[in-house]
DNA sequence: TTGTATGCGTTATCAT
DNA sequence: ATGATAACGCATACAA
């Protein structure tokens, strides 16, 4: 039989069971249940499906019928170059796609804007089985849009929303860890060194106001840890000096340790909400002439790799990012298969002590 | 009206259309084309389908009635872990994300396996208007997985598929250029430090034969750049000794930088085939009590961010990473608008000299 | 401005 | 083992 080219449409199942001579039922059959039909007569198809040029069954098509995308969306709070620079959240993020990829599930990332968080249409318009929700705002846009899909939820780290299932640490007694290794240590001047409070851009000393309206769950809790700590020994009567950064990035953590060591009287030591920060923190006191943890003392939070790594090698609090991102996957993939949201799954934390902390001089 | 429960099946355009007691057109209009009709039906239609609960139109029956997914697929070589470490990747990766998601569409990502490159069938199911290939090894399944799709084809850096598009870089002139710097500051003993010439988990030095068998182009070109540029004045009778290393982070570099540095004569001078690995390089150095470039010069390719930030701060071939992202980006909406291949875009690439590089002693 | 009719490409159920 | 038929939920000419 010589090809006819005929007007050149795309083959689809159709076209090729009209080739065959068989039904669509069957040449679907063909690709996705081979038990269902002779060998032969597989063999056959699949022949004149590949002469015809035929793709295969088209995805979205089948999605339609079985109301399964494959697919689980990431919605993430920035832009992905601010994702990607921090390790923290690419090494969850690692650990969920490899567990839902090994699962046949791909991965739609839905990144933020630089201020108002994910387009709430780019979250109404995924494609996916699921969505999971990492570290966003408290009220951003994105978040209804969200609960508006009829998909199942999963929130790491934060917001909590009320129908999702939900990963997280345990942050503020991380924090307190950490606070409290330094008080251990002697230290009674402790200087903070946050993550944002808000998507808003903001970066500088952040007083009780600004502190207040917190909508980032997880630098609250990180900084009640701190202040309850500190405050439960009566150390730094005046409260201690609080920097935002804008991002968790060194640069931002090099800015705020340069003023937090700028205080008088200087603090001895600082509390940094991540462990880029941290690094940047180090580097600032070096600008300064100070050193680490000679004339300042300095703690991380996350136990990224960088912080096992740098000079001095830091002195953290250890979560577990990449358990964190495989338990964030199955428990995807439950959700997926029609697992009820179950409790939070709260993974625990602990402190790492390495060589950035010392007694103050 | 009380809200009669019914059998609670989930409400789709056809069951607001029959509330609102108008046709399915017009809702669809409503969330489509709100200039279609008057203000006042568009209301009450909207008001309507929130009382029902309807999530807005489904995007998988959207995609299948228009024919697009409004996302792009972004295959890539290796895990997400191993590929969210490396800078090169993410600055691209996001000037392509942040391109893509302007215009309304999500980023599918398709990463790949340890050692087999991608999964063809993830591949065949992603559901995407475009598929942007990353760096593949030449020969690897997914790319027949995805030649097998009828979209419109994207290749950053490698491999040449005959019908798709492509953005790339200047690699063997760039390399060139490297080379062509340490000659001309007088060293003769260079050792190179390659990328991966497979994807098989190879590390070590690399003979003839290995590298006559090289399945990455880049890793090919960059290495013919140095070679051809080193015999051109005859340097380096022998011919250099090359490390193969596993894949572009620092500790396989310090290996690397650790077994040739170990060589007798030693070489004066390094040639990296990424950031990455060159500042691998110079720990290593630093582990044999080397300085850097005192005892020996290290030269990288990319330059990243860490490049510039590094000690000693590295010279390096500099390649515009964020607008090749961007490009690629621009390109793919381009390729999903209809438009042709059109020719291979090729990014300058130059040399970027900073404190890493020194005559021989 | 609104409605009708049709197509999008597949899977699933139930016969045969 | 294979086929007929009905979903799946929406968009879009075109007609009214």
């Amino acid at each position: 039989m010589p090809a006819v080219p005929g007007p050149r449409r795309r083959p689809t199942l159709d076209t090729v069971a009209r080739a065959v001579g068989v039904s669509r039922a069957t040449v679907s059959n063909a690709y996705n249940r081979p038990d269902q039909l002779s060998a032969p007569l597989r063999a056959r198809i699949l022949a004149v499906a590949d002469q015809l040029g035929y793709p295969g069954p088209d995805p979205v098509a089948r999605s339609l019928a079985t109301r399964r995308s494959a697919a689980v969306a990431f919605v993430l709070a920035t832009p992905l170059s601010t994702a990607f620079s921090d390790p923290a959240l690419t090494t969850a993020l690692d650990g969920l796609a490899s567990t839902v990829d090994e699962h046949g599930h791909g991965l739609l990332l839905v990144p933020g804007t630089a201020d108002a968080g994910p387009r709430p249409e780019a979250v109404a318009r995924a494609q996916a089985d699921v969505i999971v929700l990492h570290s966003l705002a408290d009220d951003v846009p994105a978040l209804r849009a969200a609960g508006h899909r009829r998909l199942p939820l999963l929130v790491i780290d934060q917001p909590v929303v009320p129908t999702a299932a939900r990963v997280e640490i345990d942050d503020e007694g991380g924090a307190a860890a950490a606070a409290e290794h330094l008080l251990r240590l002697g230290h009674r001047r402790v200087g903070v060194l946050a993550l944002p409070f808000a998507p808003d851009h903001t970066e500088g000393p952040a007083g009780e106001a600004r502190r207040a309206t917190a909508r980032y769950r997880v630098s609250r809790d990180r900084l009640a840890g701190y202040l309850r700590t500190l405050g439960a020994v009566g150390a730094d009567p005046d409260a201690p000096p609080v920097w935002e950064a804008t991002s968790s990035d060194r640069e931002a953590g090099r800015r705020g340790g340069r003023w937090l060591l700028g205080r008088r009287p200087r603090p001895t030591a600082l509390l940094c909400m991540s462990d880029e920060l941290a690094l940047g923190a180090v580097r600032a006191a070096g600008d300064l002439g100070l050193s680490v943890p000679g004339d300042v003392s300095v703690v991380g939070f996350d136990d990224t790799r960088a912080a096992a790594a740098s000079d001095p090698p830091l002195t953290t609090i250890h979560q577990p990012l990449a358990e964190k991102g495989r338990r964030a996957g199955e428990i995807a993939l439950g959700l997926l298969a029609g697992d009820p949201p179950g409790p939070p799954v709260r993974l625990p934390t602990h402190l790492v002590v390495r060589s950035s902390t010392a007694p103050p001089r």
